[in-house]
DNA sequence: GCATAGCGCTGCATTTTATGCATCATTAAG
DNA sequence: CTTAATGATGCATAAAATGCAGCGCTATGC
């Protein structure tokens, strides 16, 4: 689009910090881009860059006109995707920001069952938390978000939600891995496996658990999900982690046993984008299947 | 905004339905009009338009691309008023799309009082009924919409509501005029001027009618609330309004006449806009000022 | 404290792009 | 069958963007 190539040229100067170096990037003479970078801002109306000793640097002008240079891109790439579907085509590109529980199982299949029916649509798939999976979608970095238990929500638009209780997860050989539904006293007899503090599950268990007048102290505390699972697998430990997140047909070595809902109350895993937003067709479709898979 | 005339030229072939037509509009030659659409097109990946031995029209690409034009350009004025507004400087143009009760007292006051302080904001005010208001707002012929009883409000995102009661309008010598309030069987008692069908207060009323097994037969219908004002003040008529459209200090020789909710509910007077759009500046504070004006 | 390296900016010749003019082919209307 | 529209195109010209070389400025480092 050479009629947009400004709106790259401002964000390349926005990115390396000066014009002699976007100047590299944009495969132009500094001394060009310097002069539509100036004409641009002759039309805008106003400075978009403020000028250092050192280089050029957004002023809030410029802030605010690369927030809408962001949108008008996204847009674009909609009305291109929704072009694309008028001829059957489905093409296109899908970002993800989601937590952790959905790497191992959950994402993997959905993205395959997709791409077997569309496979000239792309994905990006980035592990964010409850906080910056919101502020991946303000920042046009992902389409959508899967998330469990997101922070604030205030720009999150939700497409779909769905309740997941905690659920223990321990060794097959574990007391306690025959049980139907367990109590969270009971596992607190035994060594724990915990997500850190950020993660939606720790903040469900440290409610519950300062309502039994109880701390949780973990004999490992672990930003990896999959440290939870395979500690939990190899020793008496007990981890936690949502259904989502777990598949036991892959794993007749474990157990997974639900916490009762008298206790820790579970939570809800939210699927949603930017308020506001249009999607492109894949990513909207996308969301439809996942939605439809969550729901089963 | 030179990179953006491409745009200007779409929409001005667009409207004209031809290229030749369109480059008077443009300042520009057809001929050259016809290879900047002709480049648009193959960077854009897809014709735009359809070429009719008559002329040019839209294909369905060229309408998903129209309204990404029309919504690019609305947020660029909304960066535009921001920035403005970053050096204390209010400018810029607000368009509103009402009901006709709006018109008479409410409007011109409030546009009045907002221009004493910001003397730069001008104002665009189109009569709109309960559905053509939100098809406004869709084609972004308008930022704001007060609407009373809009009709889907699937688009319209509502900033304000406030009930409004249906007040029957009179002449100050109407044997009625000096009840406290009205039952709707009183008023059958007397010639009805009604405002067409198409009207939220109509739409009330005949509800209203319907519940008593009646139906309303007005001496006069019309579309024009002037006309019901006036012609109930010169004869026995009982006409109908909310009080957002009535003022009593500046009609001495009239009387308003609350009818009891027990008949006619009343309904709800909205101020909304363009579900997920974020207004400009001029437009958004605008609206706060009327939320304000109708809070009182 | 002074040289240096990096920065944005600018005059000028050159290249690239856009435009205007004249004209063609096509088609619906009279 | 003519006519009067339409969009498309070849070509000379006008306009715009670009590259090069160099200027003035300022924080940094010896």
């Amino acid at each position: 689009m050479r009629h947009l190539l400004i709106y790259d040229m401002i964000e390349a100067v926005h990115r390396s910090g000066s014009i002699r170096k976007a100047a590299e990037d944009t495969n132009i003479t500094a001394s060009a881009l310097n002069r539509r970078i100036q004409a641009f801002e002759e039309e805008f109306g106003s400075e978009v860059f403020e000028r250092l000793p050192r280089g050029m640097r957004l002023n809030p002008a410029g802030e605010l006109l690369l927030h809408h240079i962001r949108l008008q891109r996204q847009d674009m790439a909609r009305v291109h995707s929704q072009v694309a579907d008028l001829s059957g085509i489905r093409r296109g590109h899908v970002k993800i920001a989601c937590s952790q529980a959905l790497l191992p199982y959950f994402l993997p299949r959905e993205i395959s069952k997709y791409r077997a029916e569309f496979p000239d649509v792309t994905f990006t798939v980035n592990v964010r938390d409850r906080i910056q999976a919101e502020r991946d979608l303000v920042n046009f970095e992902s389409d959508l978000a899967l998330v469990f238990e997101p922070a604030h929500m205030v720009d999150f638009e939700v497409l779909y939600a769905v309740h997941q209780p905690v659920m223990a997860v321990m060794s097959a050989a574990h007391p306690l891995s025959s049980r139907k539904t367990l109590r969270l006293r009971d596992c607190l007899e035994y060594d724990l496996v915990l997500p850190a503090s950020q993660f939606g599950v720790r903040v469900l268990l440290d409610q519950s658990a300062a309502r039994l007048d109880r701390k949780l102290e973990p004999a490992l505390e672990t930003d990896s999900f999959d440290m939870v699972r395979h500690f939990a697998a190899y020793g008496q430990g007990i981890g936690f982690q949502i259904p989502v997140g777990l598949n036991a047909l892959a794993r007749p070595d474990m157990a997974f046993v639900p916490i009762s809902e008298r206790d820790v109350a579970g939570g809800q895993l939210y699927l949603g984008h930017l308020r506001g937003r249009t999607l492109p067709v894949a990513a909207l479709k996308f969301a439809q299947q996942v939605a439809t898979a969550l729901t089963a």
